[in-house]
DNA sequence: CCGATT
DNA sequence: AACGGCTAATCGG
C-alpha cells in the first residue's frame, strides 16, 4: 500500500471491460521525470432520463432503480436548453447493461428524453472528473506493478486530482514515412513490399531504413536483410526512439494500415503500444484512424484538412504544398508511386535519391507539427480531450466538445444529437448571410482598410444570443428586438445565456492575450504559446456562428444565426453609411469589413473610428488595418458593375493581395493563373497596361508555337461525389472516367489534372489526363481564348484595351 | 438560347 | 458532418 500522490502529465485515455464486468479506465501518462505511468480508475457510465412534467418523478425512479442491471439512479434538477427540468441520471456497470436499460425504458411511461446517452465514455470521463490531458495531475492510489511491457509504474487510482495548468514541456516527437514499391496504378498492400521507412525526430534525430545495399549511404541509414526485418527495425526503431508522439502525414489511411497488413501477411507482431499491444485502425472510408496504446499517434494531414485548410492559400494538400505554404520545404524530388518502382530498380545514385526523398518527407512533417502542435495543445487545454482526438476534430467537433464540457457548469443537460431525419429537415432551411457591396470595377488609390474585430463572436456576446436566452419567457415580446426577414426575435435581457457567456470569455481571454503579445519579443519562451492560445480562442469563437446553423449540431438553433447575420448586416451598413457622412468614399465591404476611400482625408481616420466605437455594445469594436497604396476591383462578365468577392490589393510595403480572382483557384490552369498574377502585379506597381499587353502577346506566341510545359497547362478539379452521382459529365468528370479505366481508385475526393485537347465538339469529350498528354495534343485556341485571355480580359477591358489586340498581334518584341 | 449543374 | 455569398463555364435540352 502507497498513498503517497505521483505527479503526472495524462496523455491519452482509453477503456475496457475488467473480468467482473466493469468499466476500467487506463489513463497513460508521463510522471515529472519522464517515466511512463498508467492509471487504472474506476467509472460508472450513465445516461440522463429528463422526466415529463406531467409525470410523477418519485414513482418513476422507484421504478427505475427496480429495473434489472441498473446500479444507481440519482434525481436532479436541470436546465434542459430552457425548460427546468427532472433529470433522472441512470448508471449501470458497463455501456452494454447501459444499451439494454435503455431498451427497457422505452416501455415505460412519464420519461420525454434520452440525453447524455450519446457522448463517448472517454469524454464523459474527462468532463466529470475534470482532468485535462498534458497538464500537470496527482494520482494517490496503490502502486501494482513496477514495469510491465514499456510501462514503468502501474497505479490503481483512489483519487486524481488537477495540479496546475502548466502544460508538459518538450514533448519527445517522431515522424515517419513508409516508401512502398507500386506494381499497379497505386499501392496495393496484398502485392507490394515496404521498400523504405524513414524518422525524423526531436533533437535532430535522423534514421531511414531499407532493405537493398546502398554504397556511400549516409551515417543516419540501416540496412536490413528483408521487408520483415525492415518492419522489425521499425518497431525497434520507435522503441529506442520512444517518442510521446508518432506522427505521419496520411498515416490513419496510408502507412499504418500497410504496415499492419503486410505484418498480417507475416504473421508477425506489430507490438508498438507501451503494454506491447498492437495498433488499433478503424477503417472507415475515408475517414479511418489509427491508435496506439500510451504513444499518441497523430495523423497530421487531417489538423490541416479539418481546421488549417481554410487558412492556406493552396488548395491541394498534399504534403510537398503545405510544407512548402507552412514550414518552407517541400519534397525533394516530384515523384509519382510509380517512379518509386524506377529509382529502386536503378543506379546507387537513384537509391541515394529515394532516401533522400524518403527522409525528406519526415522531415516536412516534424516541422510541420512543430509548427502546429503548441496550437494542438492548447485546444486539447480547452476542450479537455487528448490529442490524439484534437487533430482529428473537425470545426464543429471542436465547438460542441467546447460546449459539451462547460454545460455542467451552467446545470445544463446535454441535448442529444439530432436524428437523421430531423437533420435533413434542418437541412432544408436556409437563411441570409453577410451583406456585400457591389463595387464601381477601377483601379483605386489610397484606399483605408476598416473591420469589426471578430464580428460574429462580438454579436453573440453583445446581444446575449444564443438557444438558451432565443425568446424567453422571462422577457417577453416587448423587450429589445431583432428583425429578420419580417420575423422578430429577441434574447434575454435579465439573464445572460450559456453561449454568450462563454464566447464572452474567449473573446475577453483573447483580447488580454494580444496585449501581452504586444510587449513580447518573438524570440521570448512564452510568445509561442501565447501565440497558439489567441489562435485557438480564435478558431473556437469563430467556428461558433457556423455551428449554430449546422444542421448536425446538438444545439442548433437556426434563430440564433440568423440573427447574428442580420445583425452583422446592420452594423457593415452602419460603416459604409458613416463613411459617406464624413466625406470618405467606400468602395467595398464584405460582411464584417470595408475599403474606404480616404481621398485627403487620412487625419479623420480617428474621428470616424470614435464616430463608429461609441455607438457600439460591448465587446464590439470597428478597427482600422491601415492602407494600401492601391486596389484593383475586377468587374463582372455580364453587365456593369464590379465582381463581388474579387480584387487585388497592393501595401505600401509591395506585397500584393490577391482575394477570389482566377490567380489563386484551384480550377485554372498554372499558365493561366500565372498570367494573370504577373498582369496584376504590373497594372498595381507600374500603372503600365502596354507593359501588361506586352506579357501576355508573349505568352500568346509561346502558346502558338507549343513552347510550354504540358504541366503548366493542367486544370486540376477535385471530384466532390462519386462519379455515378453526376448528372452531367462536365471536363473534370470525364477526365475522372478515364482515370479510372487506367485502373485508379476514383471517388469522391479524388484529384484529377486534365488537358483540354484539339478536335471538335464539347470539351469533355477531347480531355487527356495530364499525365498522358504531350505538347503537340492541347488545344492552342481553347488556351488562348478560355484561360489566358480569359484570367485578364476584364483587367485590359478596365483600361479600354482591345482584346483583339492581345490576340492577334505578336508581341511587337519577338516580332522584331 | 436558357436553366441547371458544377 | 461550421455558415452563406458569389461568378462563370459548361452541359443538355
Amino acid at each position: 500500500m502507497n498513498s503517497q500522490e505521483i505527479k503526472f502529465f495524462p496523455l491519452d485515455i482509453s477503456y475496457q471491460i475488467s473480468e467482473e464486468g466493469g468499466v476500467e479506465i487506463s489513463i497513460f501518462g508521463i510522471t515529472l521525470d519522464r517515466k511512463k505511468i498508467r492509471i487504472f480508475d474506476s467509472f460508472l457510465p450513465y445516461f440522463c432520463a429528463i422526466v415529463d412534467k406531467k409525470a410523477d418523478a418519485e414513482k418513476l425512479i422507484q421504478k427505475i432503480r427496480e429495473t434489472e442491471l441498473v446500479v444507481d439512479v440519482k434525481l436532479e434538477s436541470k436546465k434542459y436548453i430552457q425548460d427546468n427540468v427532472k433529470a433522472i441520471k441512470i448508471f449501470a456497470k458497463n455501456p452494454s447493461d447501459l444499451r439494454q436499460i435503455r431498451e427497457k425504458l422505452r416501455n415505460f411511461e412519464g420519461i420525454s428524453e434520452i440525453a447524455e446517452g450519446d457522448i463517448s465514455l472517454r469524454k464523459k470521463y474527462l468532463i466529470d472528473n475534470n482532468i485535462t490531458p498534458y497538464t500537470l495531475c496527482g494520482v494517490e492510489g496503490r502502486i501494482e506493478r513496477r514495469g510491465f511491457g514499456d510501462i514503468d509504474l502501474t497505479v490503481i487510482a483512489e483519487k486524481i486530482t488537477r495540479i496546475s495548468s502548466d502544460l508538459i514541456g518538450n514533448p519527445r516527437v517522431l515522424a515517419f514515412d513508409i516508401e512502398t514499391l507500386c506494381m499497379g496504378s497505386a499501392p496495393n498492400a496484398k502485392e507490394d513490399p515496404v521498400i523504405m521507412c524513414s524518422f525524423y525526430g526531436s533533437n535532430n534525430f535522423k534514421r531511414v531504413i531499407t532493405w537493398k545495399p546502398i554504397r556511400n549511404a549516409p551515417e543516419y541509414m540501416r540496412f536490413v536483410g528483408g521487408e520483415q526485418e525492415l518492419i522489425n527495425e521499425i518497431i525497434r526503431t520507435i522503441r529506442e526512439f520512444d517518442p510521446e508522439i508518432l506522427v505521419g502525414y496520411g498515416s490513419d489511411f496510408f502507412d499504418f494500415p500497410y504496415i499492419i497488413n503486410r505484418t498480417k501477411k507475416y504473421k508477425m507482431p506489430l507490438n508498438i503500444g507501451w503494454d506491447g499491444s498492437e495498433p488499433m485502425t478503424r477503417l472507415r472510408l475515408g475517414r479511418g484512424t489509427t491508435k496506439l496504446k500510451g504513444i499518441v499517434h497523430l495523423d497530421i494531414s487531417q489538423f490541416i484538412r479539418n481546421v488549417l485548410s481554410p487558412n492556406l492559400e493552396s488548395e491541394r494538400l498534399d504534403l510537398n504544398r503545405v510544407g512548402k505554404e507552412l514550414v518552407g520545404i517541400g519534397k525533394s524530388l516530384d515523384l509519382k508511386d510509380t517512379s518509386i518502382n524506377v529509382l529502386w530498380d536503378g543506379t546507387n545514385e537513384d537509391l541515394l535519391k529515394l532516401v533522400e526523398y524518403n527522409l525528406r518527407d519526415s522531415e516536412i512533417v516534424f516541422k510541420i507539427v512543430e509548427k502546429v502542435l503548441p496550437t494542438q495543445f492548447q485546444l486539447a487545454k480547452i476542450i479537455n480531450l487528448p490529442l490524439f482526438d484534437v487533430n482529428r476534430m473537425t470545426y464543429s467537433q471542436l465547438v460542441e466538445q467546447f460546449l459539451l464540457k462547460n454545460a455542467p457548469d451552467f446545470n445544463q443537460v446535454i441535448p442529444r444529437r439530432p436524428l437523421y431525419s430531423e437533420i435533413k429537415k434542418r437541412r432544408q432551411q436556409t437563411y441570409v448571410g453577410g451583406f456585400v457591396f457591389e463595387p464601381e470595377a477601377n483601379l483605386y488609390e489610397n484606399i483605408g482598410s476598416f473591420d469589426y474585430r471578430s464580428l460574429y463572436p462580438s454579436l453573440i456576446s453583445a446581444y446575449n444570443i444564443g438557444p438558451t436566452t432565443l425568446n424567453c419567457d422571462c422577457c417577453g415580446p416587448s423587450s429589445e428586438k431583432v428583425e429578420v426577414d419580417g420575423e422578430e426575435y429577441w434574447f434575454c435581457g435579465k439573464e445572460d445565456g450559456f453561449l454568450s457567456i462563454l464566447i464572452r470569455d474567449l473573446v475577453d481571454r483573447r483580447k488580454r492575450i494580444k496585449q501581452i503579445l504586444k510587449d513580447t519579443k518573438k524570440t521570448d519562451s512564452s510568445y509561442q504559446e501565447l501565440n497558439a492560445l489567441s489562435y485557438a480562442l480564435k478558431t473556437l469563437a469563430n467556428a461558433t456562428y457556423g455551428y449554430l446553423g449546422f444542421a448536425g449540431a446538438r444545439w442548433y438553433c437556426l434563430e440564433c444565426a440568423r440573427a447574428i447575420t442580420a445583425l452583422g448586416r446592420k452594423y457593415i451598413d452602419q460603416v459604409i453609411k458613416t463613411a459617406h457622412k464624413l466625406g470618405f468614399e467606400p468602395i467595398y465591404a464584405d460582411t464584417d469589413g470595408a475599403f474606404i476611400l480616404l481621398k485627403n482625408k487620412e487625419g479623420q481616420v480617428d474621428k470616424f473610428l470614435k464616430k463608429i466605437n461609441s455607438t457600439l455594445p460591448d465587446p464590439m469594436e470597428l478597427e482600422y488595418h491601415g492602407k494600401y497604396k492601391r486596389g484593383l476591383f475586377l468587374g463582372k462578365k455580364s453587365g456593369a458593375g464590379g465582381a463581388k468577392k474579387r480584387y487585388a490589393l497592393l501595401s505600401d510595403d509591395g506585397d500584393i493581395i490577391l482575394k477570389g480572382i482566377e490567380a489563386i483557384r484551384g480550377d485554372w490552369s498554372p499558365i493561366a493563373k500565372k498570367t494573370q498574377r504577373e498582369v496584376v502585379e504590373i497594372i498595381l506597381k507600374e500603372k503600365s497596361v502596354d507593359k501588361a499587353a506586352e506579357y501576355v502577346k508573349n505568352l500568346i506566341d509561346k502558346l502558338k508555337s507549343r513552347d510550354v510545359q504540358v504541366y503548366d497547362l493542367a486544370i486540376e478539379a477535385t471530384l466532390t461525389r462519386d462519379l455515378r452521382n453526376y448528372e452531367f459529365k462536365g471536363p473534370h468528370v470525364a477526365a475522372a472516367e478515364i482515370a479510372k479505366r487506367k485502373g485508379y481508385f476514383v471517388r469522391r475526393g479524388f484529384i484529377v489534372s486534365y488537358i483540354v485537347c484539339s478536335g471538335s465538339g464539347k470539351i469533355s469529350e477531347r480531355v487527356k489526363l495530364t499525365e498522358d498528354a504531350r505538347v503537340q495534343d492541347y488545344d492552342i485556341n481553347y488556351y488562348i481564348n478560355h484561360q489566358i485571355i480569359r484570367s485578364v480580359y476584364k483587367i485590359f477591358e478596365l483600361f479600354n484595351y482591345p482584346i483583339e489586340k492581345l490576340k492577334s498581334g505578336q508581341s511587337e518584341l519577338t516580332n522584331w
